[in-house]
DNA sequence: TGTAATTCAATTGACGCCCATAAAACGCCA
DNA sequence: TGGCGTTTTATGGGCGTCAATTGAATTACA
């Protein structure tokens, strides 16, 4: 784990297009040789951000279909879920993509836009929100009462 | 244990660069024969400073972790706070490191920086800051020395 | 054929690597 | 224990490489 460490702020330029952090393109790139990186985007039903998945961490989030029963109305609502509201991007050459209109939308994006790395994911914020979110998971991270310890 | 031990002060340069006291750099190494060191660093919650911790040792911060529901609020509040808050910093040949700019904002770092050994990590200040903190902790430290046994 | 989208090329800046120098720490030995 | 030579450490600068960004060119496609 630790995949996606640390918030990188990068720009999108006219076209739409934004850099990935080139620390985070190894662990998006499905083999190791490939000139592009492939992940999944969605918005985050929790907040105002954008969660972005590798390939395979995207999968496991699908785990749970398997256990349903595949005419029910509850694998239908998971899947529509899940499929429906999620994105397959694949970058350009230099590491870039391009977010779909209603992601960017739903995060609020302008020009710069932070990425936050959560371990085995990331997300994409509006420099402001990321701030806010960062914020309130510090808060929330203390009140757990699971807050890392280590200081005096 | 015990790695990190004493007050060290050094210069970051025209780049940004600081170099970490020598003493401090073996239990930085991944591998003994590494040439570079490696570190994750993040703001200080409490105080004004940067902590520092070997890979070893954050990884151990981020052990709660796995306790949690990794679709739960509480496994993102503390992914974000963790991972989002962090960053991982490898040093140059000479064991040098550039801050990240916005912990060297948190701390107010200017030219001169104090890096104050904590056993297992150690955190990085300004001087005055340094002092202050150091001040307190005197002080604190003493009142727990006469505080009745078995009262936190 | 106009429009959009993707690819290519170029610029700029940040960062790592190498070498140089000065100062401090260390070890050795008389 | 004090002096002296050696080694380590801290710091500075030059240079090449890679990343981020911008602009131009080419292709796809309606």
């Amino acid at each position: 784990m630790g995949d996606f460490v640390g918030t990188h702020v990068n720009k999108r330029d006219g076209k739409g297009r934004v850099s990935i952090p080139a620390s985070f393109r190894a662990s998006l790139r499905v083999l190791p040789t490939d000139e592009t990186v492939q992940l999944f985007v969605r918005a985050s039903h929790r907040h105002n951000g954008i969660e972005a998945w590798p390939v395979a961490e995207f999968d496991k989030l699908a785990a749970p279909l398997a256990l349903l029963d595949k005419f029910s109305d509850d694998y239908e609502d998971l899947s529509a879920s899940l499929y429906g509201g999620s994105f397959s991007i694949e970058s350009d050459r230099e590491g870039r993509i391009v977010l779909p209109e209603s992601l960017v939308r739903h995060a609020g994006l302008s020009e710069t836009v932070v990425f936050m790395g959560l371990g085995r994911m990331f997300q994409i914020w509006e420099p402001l929100e990321a701030e806010r979110r960062r914020e309130e998971a510090r808060a929330r991270a203390r009140a757990i009462g699971q807050r890392p310890r280590g200081e005096p």
